[in-house]
DNA sequence: TTAATACATGAAAGTTTTTTCATACATTTG
DNA sequence: CAAATGTATGAAAAAACTTTCATGTATTAA
């Protein structure tokens, strides 16, 4: 065993491909907002951007649309409208398994 | 059931301290250098700056100085010299753990 | 002591993120 | 159509982060 197939940096079971796509939820998720946002769409599958503001304690609009464009435009979102509102879930899955793996982590 | 002792956003485990806890993880971690230096550490117990640019495929002195001071600074590693080395390690278990659970988490 | 080795550090530059603000656009309602 | 509601957007400001470079400090070896 120990064959260096992609030369892994450690043995954890995070090669370098893993560990890139980590690092880039982790650092598209690294935001308290963004995580309560994943959070709720966690639970909710659905939410309205206004919704959203609502839940997390009156962010601002405008703010709040700023960040589920940010993570729709990474892939981690998607929408569509309904009226004149707009809903947002998560698209990407790994993203909730992730936060799912934290949740999880009793230590924290 | 559905009591809300502390106004958690969601049901999902993560209330807001545990959420702020994480993001704090996130946000210090989510940096391919510092991954892999968290693996690195992860899973040698303590390594000397020099031995770390090393594995890291040759990375500038400076720069994983910084690196590591900041980690340090915000209490996921510690350091310790040795003649004219310093060793540094993980000091905040729970940073193994998240690397842990993401690395265990095949799907990604 | 001097030189060499291993790191740290601070400042400046460069880059990316976050936040704010004003305004625009789409849809529904009157 | 006009007004109201819900959301997007772009630009500018603000803040945070990353990288580089030059230099400083501690320790060991000559």
């Amino acid at each position: 065993m120990t064959a260096s197939t992609a030369a892994p940096l450690v043995d954890m079971g995070l090669d370098i491909e893993k560990m890139e796509k980590v690092a880039f939820i982790l650092k598209t998720t690294a935001h308290p907002t963004r995580i309560a946002i994943v959070q709720l769409l966690a639970a909710h599958d659905s939410l309205s951007v206004g919704n959203i503001c609502e839940r997390l304690g009156g962010a601002e609009q405008s703010l709040t649309s700023h960040h589920l464009a940010t993570m729709k435009l990474k892939g981690l979102l998607s929408s569509s409208r309904s009226g004149k509102n707009i809903y947002y879930s998560l698209k990407m899955r790994e993203v909730i398994d992730v936060i799912q793996c934290l949740a999880n982590c009793t230590f924290l």
